[in-house]
DNA sequence: GATATTAAAGACTCTCGTTATCTATAATAT
DNA sequence: ATATTATAGATAACGAGAGTCTTTAATATC
């Protein structure tokens, strides 16, 4: 029961190329080095990303990819969703309608969904930017 | 990203074994058999829950499984652990501390994990009861 | 004490999703 | 045209979860 390493790289990723000046565009071959991964492994997460609309992608000499238009809405639980996909942590395996223990976990996973649906991956960029611009002062 | 089948027998079973009358055992084939499962896989679950202190086994004839002393405090995360063990839903694969990422992602885990620690299995129970209760008085 | 019954433990197999790599194809700038 | 970069597909490696089988330990009954 945990998350998967994609959704770890892709949510690292998303926060990497937010925090980059606007508009700039970086390649898989970079970002993979970040976080040591292979490119190609790396570029099936970003391509999620892309479908998902969170980033946008152009192909071919000077392209790479860069933050969606919409960078300052993009929550945790987008970039989740984009990966994971969209499924419930439990499903009931005997009931078919009408579980209670299921009404139960579900409302507990959508509360915690609602949390994540309420953070949003730029205040994670401002607040390291504040923490090294105090660093900084010292 | 989802809990385990064995998470959802025990859950299952537990609320089952609450709903008894007190102090009644019951042996591992017949509650195979009310959730279909074979009796060899259950009993691994069944163990986890012993250990834990969710339930009393006692070997022999007569013997069997029976709810805890403590039956009106158990609540679904002591399932849930029991089963899934104390872990994280997300861990960093990058920093070694102080990731502002993984901070996010553990404090909406931890909000959801109090919810299920304040979910009390015998108010599933009950509340069942309580609307069968309604269906016969139609 | 012998026997039947039941839980616990260990070894083992099977399956499936995740992780990851390699290759080929499509799109774009120079 | 060529170099560069993303996308797609096939495929392999791996590990966790699911599940079975067999053996051992504990308990009640006779």
């Amino acid at each position: 029961m945990k998350y998967s390493n994609a959704t770890n790289y892709a949510l690292h990723t998303m926060v990497y190329l937010i925090h980059l000046p606007q508009g700039n565009t970086v390649g898989v071959q970079e970002l993979a080095k970040i976080q040591k991964l292979s490119p190609t492994y790396l570029s099936k997460i970003l391509t999620k990303l892309t479908k998902a609309g969170l980033i946008e992608s152009t192909p071919g000499v000077k392209g790479g990819y860069k933050i969606s238009r919409f960078q300052n809405e993009v929550t945790f639980y987008d970039v989740i969703k984009a990966i994971e996909g969209d499924t419930n942590l439990f499903d009931c395996s005997i009931h078919h309608e009408g579980c209670l223990i299921e009404e139960t976990m579900r409302q507990a996973e959508e509360n915690m969904k609602k949390e994540l649906q309420a953070k949003l991956l730029i205040d994670i960029v401002k607040k390291a930017e504040a923490e090294r611009s105090v660093e900084t002062n010292q």
